[in-house]
DNA sequence: CACTATACATTGCTATACGAGGTATATTGC
DNA sequence: GCAATATACCTCGTATAGCAATGTATAGTG
């Protein structure tokens, strides 16, 4: 008994509904970072956090830019760094652009649909803007 | 060979990441969907369809309602219906109205953040309003 | 050659959504 | 009374995805 559970499985913490939350846009959000210009993997993770207060561990970005590589989204190249150690940028792919635009139309009509649901919500505590 | 996998399984179908975005807000719809008064489980579905293209089946919404029960965010009560059969009429408790009031706010969060990273995105194709 | 820092990669666990199938109540037609 | 149908609730099994922990490789420092 007693098993040494190194994750949470707490049920009540009242954080664990905003992790599931991101579950999915995490994809789409690696794919925005790429937008402007090539990034290699922790740099991605950075750029996230700074944008978008989207945190993100390396246990969960590599494996996600290994499937939208595999998928044909992203191409990557090996640099070496001046110093350190070599980086894996990884960049747009034709098809991955229109994905982004694709997802982000998606995301739109999805945020806008829960947004609305949630109006009535707002208006009992705080000022929208 | 050929297992008859009942389910989709596809791992290329550009509508998957789709599902996955709304995993962790389904929770929150279903309380949103409570905030004007008491509903039972089909009509929370038919419900979140209608208010917001949010689409969830029942062995979503059941388990879904049980967890939120169980962490005291809603009440139920049994009441029979004219004709037909007995429904179970869900409520939002105390807490539960503050939880959704935080996981609106955690949502308009959220969501802000994901749209600034989006937005150079949306800039190329479309009109945004 | 240890020691440290940076970066990429993998494994195992957990939570969640959801299709499929099951149960219970009530009305209708014979 | 009893099949057939409709409404509503519930449960089981499976696939998916994030993420902590852990491992590997390269290069600079004393």
């Amino acid at each position: 008994m007693a098993k040494p559970r190194t994750q949470t499985a707490e049920g009540d913490s009242p954080d664990r509904w905003e992790a599931q939350l991101r579950k999915g846009a995490l994809e789409m959000a690696a794919l925005a970072s790429l937008w402007k210009g090539r990034l290699y993997g922790l740099e991605i993770i950075r750029f996230l956090e700074n944008q978008s207060s989207l945190s993100l561990a390396e246990g969960t970005i590599y494996p996600i830019l290994n499937r939208l590589k595999v998928e044909g989204m992203l191409a990557s190249e090996w640099v070496e760094a001046e110093a350190g150690h070599p980086r894996k940028y990884y960049s747009l792919t034709e098809s991955g652009r229109q994905r982004l635009c694709l997802m982000a139309e998606a995301w739109f009509d999805f945020s806008r649909g829960l947004s609305r649901l949630l109006e009535p919500v707002m208006e009992n505590q705080e000022i929208p803007q």
